[in-house]
DNA sequence: TTGGGTGCAAACTATTTGCATTCGA
DNA sequence: TCGAATGCAAATAGTTTGCACCCAA
């Protein structure tokens, strides 16, 4: 298995990411992956789009929704639900919590390390815990 | 001061409730307090709509929409933002955190003492914490 | 009386869907 | 080839807004 970590990733990386999870590697969904997987950061929809549209039109919005759905169920980013007006997609995939600033919209990363869960509630057995959220709001004083 | 820790909260409690957070005391948003003050309980926009209209049309949707954002922006609620599709308001008004259960978006309270946080990040000073918010997503298995 | 509150309908925005077309394997 | 993926536009759902009217103070 390559390692991954890395960011950016290649085209070549986007490809391996793809493939692997099963994901057919259409030209739109490549150039997709290329722009989440620039960097670890937080993107919309809408800034999704705008970015993959740069240069020209050749991703419409509808293609655009429906991979992040796809990149999303199958794990490669990670939706973050802070916003009351709009998903963001994280492509940052190790464990971590983030800090909104609920004044600017502005989301940020956490390293899992800076915040310690030492108990949580039990839960009956036919539950299985996805994930556990935790979002810091702040904002200027 | 009046001990408001009860549910149910009477018409008395809510007209007080608004008074003393200086939100005139109009019949629409007295019903859509007596609603959201009937229980502990999450409700949607929509679910408060209904509610309030149950015998007879009396609020409209505007003015429901409204009245929850005054609201919460008095402190009287509070919005839980968990769902992408729509907002919850929770008139659980002690400190907890949350489970959701993403099958059947199903929200739950959970007491502030069945997570324990025992550390968090370092925050510059001219950041003001609001609110950490842990949730617990969940599915059947 | 009079300014804040309300109702209504229309506007807006994020997201989803149906269907004909195109493209990757 | 041929089913899956795409594009487009239209539909949908939640929420917001503009404005005339009304009512609590």
């Amino acid at each position: 298995m390559k390692n991954l970590e890395h960011f950016p990733k290649s085209r070549a990386d986007v490809l391996d990411m793809l493939r692997s999870s099963g994901i057919t590697p259409t030209s739109q969904r490549v150039k997709i992956g290329e722009v989440l997987f620039s960097c670890e950061q937080h993107l919309s929809a809408e800034q999704v789009l705008a970015a993959v549209n740069q240069a020209d039109d050749e991703v419409s919005k509808a293609t655009v929704y429906n991979t992040l759905g796809v990149f999303a169920k199958h794990g490669l980013i990670r939706e973050v639900i802070v916003d009351p007006s709009k998903v963001f997609y994280d492509s940052n995939l190790r464990k971590h919590h983030h800090l909104y600033y609920s004044d600017t919209g502005k989301l940020e990363d956490i390293s899992e390390e800076s915040v310690e869960i030492s108990k949580l509630p039990e839960l009956p057995g036919h539950l299985q815990i996805e994930d556990v959220d935790v979002i810091i709001r702040v904002h200027r004083n």
